[in-house]
Parts: structure tokens; sequence; C-alpha cells
DNA sequence: CTCTGTGCAAAGGATTTGCACTACG
DNA sequence: CGTAGTGCAAATCCTTTGCACAGAG
């Protein structure tokens, strides 16, 4: 967790963009909750430990992260969107049509795909996205 | 094409839902758009054929196909959802960080991996979407 | 010292209620 | 016929500007 602060913040550096303090609140912040939450949601978060912290310095760092490719917004359910971590290059989900519900697992077999997808197409691949849809055992009513 | 319409109908009706006239436009508009719209550029499509129809019919309907797993919103770019067709089960992309441009294939290996999620969760699984990231040929500036 | 980043308030969209009306089955 | 679905307008919520000030390099 420590680690996944380092290259975030590395990241943006060797971007050439600064290290603020309001920066390192919001990563951490970032970090600290898994990587699954709305931009509002992470505004709360930071406040608990840096009040004076924008609204819009939140956006505008959440929108900086996801041009870098270490983030993604995704809908999650409805309404706001919900930004997830994609420090490692990758993320998984499985997401049910019932109850929204959201499993992360890290069974990963993509990389030969990758591989084929980006000679096809001359694209360079920084990382990916891989969700299931379906229901889960609890909505299946079992 | 007319094939996707049909199943796209027949799964609304076998879940309980009428086929209205309003929901047959909105099936028809996006199809017809290769499944690649925001909710208020659908609402455009349909009312070139039926002028009628309200927005908010639009959305609820959205709304609908999203619950029974044959379409999902994405974030391209920003501003609004997008959304794209799974009546397939399956999508893939290519996001571009540098212009947002979405390049879609169809190279699938995902189906051994959706057997083993499937079997570890007991998650019983509809359609998948594969995305990746990085940056397309125009965008890395050769 | 200069330029990037920040914070506030207000604007701009997108999405969602509430409720009377229509039409599918 | 009864109930699910529809349409309108207004409300609500999320996100983005514009601009003066503060802080990093």
């Amino acid at each position: 967790m420590v680690n996944k602060l380092a290259r975030l913040s590395q990241a943006l550096q060797e971007n050439g963009y600064r290290l603020t303090a309001a920066r390192q609140e919001i990563l951490a912040a970032l970090v600290g909750s898994e990587g699954h939450v709305s931009a509002d949601e992470l505004v709360g978060l930071v406040r608990q430990d840096a009040p004076g912290v924008g609204r819009m310095t939140v956006y505008r760092t959440l929108e900086l992260l996801s041009e870098l490719g270490l983030i993604r917004p995704v809908y999650q359910g409805t309404g706001a969107a919900h930004y997830i971590l994609l420090d490692d290059g990758h993320h998984h989900h499985l997401v049910c049509s019932g109850c929204d519900r959201v499993i992360e697992f890290d069974e990963c077999a993509v990389q030969e795909i990758s591989r084929v997808i980006s000679g096809h197409f001359n694209f360079e691949i920084h990382g990916h996205l891989l969700e299931f849809y379906g229901r889960c055992e609890a909505c299946r009513g079992v």
C-alpha cells in the first residue's frame, strides 16, 4: 500500500506534475480506500485528514490520474462514477446485475491476448480492465 | 442486426416486460447505432422516427436493459455515459488515453477464464467486457 | 520570480423523481 | 379492465468553468 502510494506519486512527478500537499492527501485517501470510491466519497475521505481541500481539486486530480492511465472511472450501479486503481496495470471485476455487488478477483490470463492485440493494432498497452457480468450466488436465489 | 433486435425484444418479454411501441423504437435505434451512444444521442435517434418518445422513457429503458445485462454503461472520455451492446455476451475495447478514441476488436480468449471464475465464485456469468488502455499509433507521435 | 495548482461560488449538464394519462396483454 | 409503461416539467445531483490567490521549483 505504501508502495502503491509511492508509485502514484512518482508517476505524477515523472510526467512533470507537481506533488502538492493536496495531491498527496488525495492519493493517500485513494490508496487507503482500496480504489473503489466515487469522487464525492473521496472528497469526504480526504477532508477527514485535510479539511481544507476543495472538491474540485479532487475532481481535477482524478482527471489527471485518468489521463495518465493510473485510475479508471466506471459505472457501478447508477449515479456517480466510481474510480478504480489500475496502478498494477490491471483490474478484474465480477459485477452482479441483481445487487450491483462488485467482487474482485486476481486470476489473470490476459497477457497473451494483450500481446496479440498490441501488435495487431500497433497500440501501446498500459493496463486493462476485465469485467464479468451476471448473477451472484445470493441473487440467484439459491 | 435484425437478429440482435429480435433477441433484445425477446429478452424483454421473457422477463415479463411489455414490448411497447416506444421500447421497440428505442431498441431499433440502439441496434442501428451499433451500440455506442449516450442517452441523449439515443433520444435524438429515436425521435427521428418517433418524435413523441420522451427523454425519460429512453433513460428508463436503458436502465432496464442494463439490469437484464443486455447493455452496459461505460465512460468514454468525459461527460455523459455511453452504452454498449452486450447482446452477444461480450465486448472488447481498446481505449486511447490520448485521444479517447475507442477501437473495437474481436479476438476473444476469455472463455477459459470465464469458466474458472464462474466455478470459483459460484457466479452465473452472462457476459463480459474487456478493455485495454494505452496509446494508439497516432497519439504516440510516431 | 514565474507558472502551476488551489479554492470558492456559480453555471452547466445529465439523470431522476412525482403524478396524471395511455395502451399493452 | 387492470396494471405496467409513458410523458411532461421540475427537482436533484454530479461535474465543470472563471477567476483571484497561494505555493512549488
